[in-house]
DNA sequence: TCCTCGATAGAAAGCGCTTTCTTCCGAGGG
DNA sequence: CCCTCGGAAGAAAGCGCTTTCTATCGAGGA
């Protein structure tokens, strides 16, 4: 019924062993042989088993990328350029082909456990796991545990946009400046003369959240400034609509709102509009990560650029080896504040 | 070192044939047996080697799903609807639980074809394809063939968002009704009063592409208006913007635009706006598929709403075998126009 | 001319699991 | 009281590949 090594190799006239060597192309065989085994396998339209060969080297080539969100292009961008890079080092055994396969977590830790053990049950390659964990003590645990037993088990482990877990140094980790990044965007807005600054922040408990709030806060202390109200939701638009009806609520003499991100900004200015407030006129509004999108907002979006593609690339080359591993096992990945249209002086 | 069922057995002091069988739950085994097992996996913290189950039992519990471009919500959306349907029914052996992954082709016809071999190769239990393919006959052909062999192999094929390849009653399909979407679109505009329509398409030779088009000029035809400029490009905010500039080029008396989908209307406005004309009021703008932030440009975009979650949903259900497929194979997805702020009646 | 060595190719032993075929045991039925 | 029968567990044969260990052969070197 399907085509099998042994096939080939009786149609080729050669050994298991030999067509074996020469599809996995690391050990002598002479180029008259190779052409003939090659041919046989084009004429049989052979694929070879991927679980009896992975059973039978011990390794596969899987590699799992785990996001939080794959809807949302923060992650996207990173998932795609991480695939990209994985895609083309075709070095290594099988022609090297590794099958990058990204995973949704949701967000939810379980799922995250979840989708660790099944990787660990592919013997994967490698496993990056992109974007702020929760800070849970009980899941960061679990999940420090998995990744142990997972590098134990020589599966590459590298994160991206998420602090090391303390006190492992099997993994790679491509850290995020967001705490400097807030603190820079707070300062653009102090130097413009804001003092009533509003916060709308991601999820409470996620480590991405409680750096961005850091930085902002530092800035804010820096300067004197008493902090403005803070919300905390989701990562989407609805969350900065909502949330900025709250902000107005406990402060109405705001004249500044940060959103923890370029999509919760976005629903941030649809709320200020709908209540008639002009931005940067009336209210001047940040965002962060520099979305594609948020440079075609009306007025464009001040925000703080993470180079996404970037980073991606590079945790797609640490998860294939291909490049070296920080000195550390850390690397921090800068942020750059980008001022545009979406903030001005507070009205004077 | 590792930990294999053999392990197990030998602490439940039962045959590896009982631990599997408790495993996969498809054998009846005492309670009390069961329970000395799961105690003794749970102790050695024993994870199954997946690659070793998939060869035995000739089956893998891998679900792929193919998308054009991860980084765009489009697919994003889809993705992830799919991936938690798959998620959430675990059904089957081994706990049922599937390892849902999405690999991105990048639009690419090879790299679509390469990640089918590779989950051939795994012996994946489904593989979903999600959005519009090229419609180069060579291409069709081969990823027709792979399909037919995935299938007959046992991979459930369940395409979304992309037409049923001809001749081919394997793969359970779920079409978007672009063309009518395209065709309601247009004729919003002709009804306002438009008569100098420009157009910023897809990339040729893609069906998604071709359908709108169709549509679109269907409605003209319908209406006896002839057709305006058309420009294709990726499904970029750059390409809307660039193309912005050829379509005025070619006609500046336009009074409407309509673009590929929303994130390259989005790349249209901006490239309007910077040439001092405006929306509505000299330039009607319409987007496709409406994305999360269409409703929070300014103004909003009217476009056609496609129900991307729904269909991803229902493409993961089918993959698990969960739903029903649709008789014939296919079924119809239904689009439907939202009109809002950025098309109203050409100035006077 | 005989022996050694390098370059290739083959034989065969698993890799860790699933599953068919058996075996075993106690409970009823005759 | 013996036999049959059904439920539960074990034995063992692979699944299709990789890889170590051997075998073979022709070319040089002594």
């Amino acid at each position: 019924m399907t085509v099998t090594l042994a096939d080939v190799a009786a149609r080729a006239r050669v050994s298991p062993a030999t067509v074996s060597r020469v599809l996995n192309g690391n050990y002598p065989v002479a180029a008259s042989t190779r052409e003939r085994v090659l041919r046989a396998v084009d004429e049989l339209d052979y694929v070879l088993n991927g679980p009896a060969s992975s059973l039978a080297a011990a390794t596969s080539d899987l590699v799992g990328v785990l996001v939080n969100d794959i809807a949302d292009p923060f992650f996207g961008i990173m998932a795609s350029a991480a695939q990209s890079a994985i895609g083309e080092s075709a070095s290594g055994r099988a022609g090297g082909q590794k099958l990058a396969v990204v995973c949704n977590t949701g967000g939810s830790p379980e799922r995250e456990l979840t989708y660790l053990t099944l990787l660990q049950r592919q013997r994967a390659a490698a496993v990056i796991l992109m974007g702020g964990s929760l800070e849970d003590p009980e899941h960061l645990a679990a999940t420090a545990g998995k990744l142990a037993k997972l590098a134990e088990a020589g599966t590459r482990v590298v994160l991206c946009g998420r602090p090391p877990v303390p006190g492992d140094a099997h993994a790679a980790a491509l850290v995020f400046d967001n705490r400097t990044g807030a603190r820079r965007l707070a300062e653009h807005l102090l130097g413009l003369g804001h003092r009533r600054i509003g916060y709308v922040a991601g999820p409470a408990d996620r480590t991405t959240t409680r750096h961005r709030l850091e930085g902002h806060r530092e800035a804010l202390a820096a300067a004197g400034v008493a902090e403005g109200p803070t919300v905390h939701g989701p990562y989407d638009r609805r969350s900065g609509h909502e949330a900025t009806a709250e902000l107005l609520a406990r402060d109405p003499s705001l004249t500044a709102v940060v959103a923890a991100n370029d999509t919760v900004a976005l629903g941030v200015c649809a709320a200020l509009r709908e209540r008639g407030l002009s931005i940067p006129g009336d209210v001047s509004v940040a965002g962060f990560d520099d979305l594609p999108f948020s440079i075609d907002a009306v007025p464009a979006l001040t925000t703080v650029r993470l180079p996404l593609h970037e980073a991606g690339v590079r945790a797609g080359r640490l998860a294939m080896g291909t490049e070296e591993a920080p000195a550390g096992g850390r690397d921090t990945v800068p942020a750059e504040l980008l001022v545009r249209g979406s903030t001005a002086p507070p009205r004077g």
